[in-house]
RNA sequence: GCCACUUUAGCUCAGUCGGUAGAGCAACGCAUUCGUAACGCGUAGGUCGCCAGUUCAAGUCUGGCAAGUGGCUCCA
């Protein structure tokens, strides 16, 4: 016998080798039919660790304490999408004799699975053909079988059925611990867990195809992927379609469009956009925010060129690691130099830097652009204003002593975390990005310095109390970053905010300040970037408030409409005055119907309309609808007051 | 850059078996002077992404190129 211990605190006692299932039989069968998996903490396992996920039919022969996961759980959901994607593989190897398989795991949202189609093709007007055949497989009850198998045999399996993919996965395992999972004719290589039948899965949606490189490496073999998303109810599958439509009406290059911010033109070319009137506001808007805060944290504004000499970057290290993958130099006709297009601000500022001596008194030095830089990025990458070719940086670099760097580098965390709180980016993720300490080679200077930039990092997010999680290899190439992530309207994660430490470049310009002593001393830099580049930054915003900007940001704040041309000289007297007041106001005296403006400037998500006919003339007062809500009329003088007050709350902290 | 798909009026989209293109909105004109999300009538607007090919005939079929979309790889 042995003991299974519940969340809850209580224990029972159970045949060894009892499974899970059987478990949630014993409490009633109505959680034995909503339990996916199961976690199993063995009293054998460490403190810390959080235990395994189970498979229901998989024997637990030791006391444990077990949790039975149902769909709600992001591991039962795992388990679901995980053993959806063997199913789409058995409904694959059904219709498409000699398929051979890559990988199939479970993603954030569903699953996918990499197959070699031996030389046929499936385009999406298959998709439907392959989810009907999942749903008839599913609906006939198999059941997923785990089976320990000996590394040649592993092999003899999948060499005889010519499947090179999983033979090289097998190469890499350590005989003893491989393990085959069946459902139906279907039998992969795979680890698990997986649920006990296919009869949960319910409904299935294949969502995309595309092409992936066989253990992601571009110079190997590009199988197809095929993407899906599963459900315990078909009802689940079609909110999940519905959330999905919504999330793209939120697009920023849809809303782009209606709100009139920004173009894009081939003839100018890829990956260039065109802010419109509208969207240059918005951003001149953003800029003078940050302008101002920064202004008053003590950084010196700096405006660079948007070429520099290719000697800058070779000096900078840029030009070995990127020159080759960037726009190509420029020549001048005549002396033959050459110049390429600013690629990132950071050298420029060091030059400034060195323009003069400094002393340990001037340092911090802040030098902070909206520098306009450009980077060749493949065209395949290109993504409406999320991932550019020629963008603005919110830059600045901070020079600074050694023993100034923590607190100056806390000093950024605030800055960035006021500029989100401010336009309520509360879903961020902080990335602690290091180097990848089996590839050295891909950054330059040296290893003490290297492991006190990533020190100095971890100890500052710490230090502000941030939530971080670590990835190795996501550093740039010359030091660690602080990056922070937010996520678009499908759930596609972008860099926005990014601070570094770097001990490299300092060290390659020969930057220095004399010290209290008279000696010479290296500064070290920080680069940061609150909004990353205005470009992402405003596509990301626009997603997060589908346009509904907040009004200190909204490129009109406010549209006055007379009820008819009758009343257009008291709408240009009222606009006047909120001009005056330094409220972005226009008016529309176009002769269309009242309804009709409504309508076209609602589009436009202008949040505050103003309206005036006879009754506001004779009072002096004006009639204001806010986002679509009536809020009444009041007087001129108490509406300037009130929109006042409005944007001061939205910026007050 | 790679794989797949897409490209018709300013925008959103129809266009069947290959027979020289259509709607709504926008624009322009007329009428209207209007009270909280599309008033009415009319006019104009197209090298069907570009270049070749097949055909008596191509928006439609084939090939190449370009741009866009979804992934992959990359991202200073």
């Amino acid at each position: 016998m042995i003991n299974i211990k519940f969340p809850d605190g209580s224990v029972r006692t159970y045949d060894e080798g009892v499974t899970a299932y059987e478990i949630a039989m014993s409490i009633s069968p109505r959680l034995a039919s909503d339990v996916l998996a199961a976690n199993v903490k063995f009293e054998s396992d460490a403190p810390e660790s959080k235990g395994t996920t189970y498979d229901l039919n998989r024997p637990i022969n030791a006391d444990a304490a077990v949790s039975l996961l149902k769909w709600d759980d992001d591991d039962a959901k795992r388990v679901f999408w995980h053993s959806s994607s063997h199913l789409l593989a058995e409904a694959l190897e059904s219709l498409y004799p000699g398929v051979k398989f890559g990988i199939g795991p479970a993603i954030e949202n569903g699953f996918y699975y990499d197959v070699d189609l031996n030389g046929a093709s499936i385009t999406e007007a298959d998709l439907p053909k392959v989810e009907k055949k999942m749903m008839e497989l599913a609906s006939k009850k198999e059941e997923f079988k785990r089976i320990d198998v000996s590394k040649a045999e592993a092999l003899s399996y999948f060499e005889a059925k010519g499947d090179q993919y999983k033979c090289e996965l097998i190469s890499e395992l350590e005989d003893g611990t491989i393990t085959y999972y069946e459902n139906g004719a279907f039998t992969d290589l795979c680890r698990g867990p997986h649920l006990r039948c296919t009869d949960v899965i319910k409904a299935v949606k294949l969502t995309a195809i595309a092409g992936a490189y066989w253990r992601g490496d571009e110079k190997r073999q590009q199988l197809t992927r095929i993407y899906g998303i599963t459900f315990p109810k078909k009802s689940m599958l079609e909110e999940y379609i519905k959330v999905m439509e919504e999330a793209k009406k939120r697009d920023h290059r849809k809303l782009g469009k209606e709100m009139e911010l920004f173009t894009f033109s081939s003839r100018v070319g890829m990956g260039l956009p065109l802010w419109l009137p509208r969207g240059s506001q918005l951003r001149y808007t953003l800029e003078t925010f940050l302008r101002k805060r920064q202004a008053a944290l003590g950084y010196l504004q700096v405006v660079t060129p948007n070429i520099g000499s290719k000697d800058l970057y070779v000096t900078s290290g840029h030009y070995a690691k990127y020159g080759k993958d960037s726009f190509q130099p420029i020549h001048t006709p005549q002396e033959g130099e050459e110049y390429m297009l600013k690629p990132m601000n950071c050298p420029h500022h060091c030059e400034i830097f060195r323009s003069a001596p400094r002393s340990y008194r001037d340092l911090p030095l802040r030098y902070a652009e909206f520098g306009t830089v450009y980077r060749y990025e493949q065209s395949g990458e290109l993504h409406g204003l999320t991932r550019v070719r020629g963008f603005t940086q919110d830059d600045a670099h901070l020079f600074c002593r050694p023993d100034q760097i923590q607190e100056e580098f806390e000093k950024v965390i605030d800055l960035i975390l006021y500029v989100f709180k401010t336009l309520n980016f509360d879903n961020y993720l902080a990335q602690v990005s290091l180097r990848d300490p089996n590839n050295k080679e891909k950054y330059i200077g040296s290893d003490e310095n290297w492991a006190k930039a990533e020190q100095g990092i971890i100890d500052a997010a710490a230090a502000k109390g941030l939530q971080t999680v670590v990835e190795y290899g996501e550093a740039a190439f010359y030091g660690p970053k602080l990056d922070f992530m937010v996520k678009d309207a499908i759930g596609r994660k972008w860099q926005l905010g990014t601070i570094q430490v770097d001990y490299n470049l300092p060290e390659r310009f020969q930057l220095e300040f004399t010290d209290a002593d008279g000696s010479k001393k290296r500064p070290v830099m920080i680069h940061r970037a609150p909004f990353g580049s205005l470009e992402r930054f405003t596509a990301v915003l626009l997603e997060h408030t589908a346009g509904h900007l907040p009004l200190w940001l909204a490129p009109d704040q406010v549209k006055v409409l007379p009820v008819s041309e009758k009343y257009a000289d008291y709408a240009k007297k009222v606009c006047e005055l909120m001009n005056n007041s330094e409220i972005r106001a226009s008016i529309d005296s176009r002769n269309e119907t009242l309804g009709k403006r409504i309508r076209e400037i609602s589009m436009l998500r202008v949040p505050v309309l103003v309206i005036v006919g006879e009754k506001e003339v004779a009072d002096g007062t004006l009639s204001v609808r806010r986002e679509g809500v009536d809020q009444g009329s009041m007087p001129v003088e108490a509406f300037i007051d009130y929109f006042k007050a409005e944007v001061a709350k939205e910026l007050s902290e």
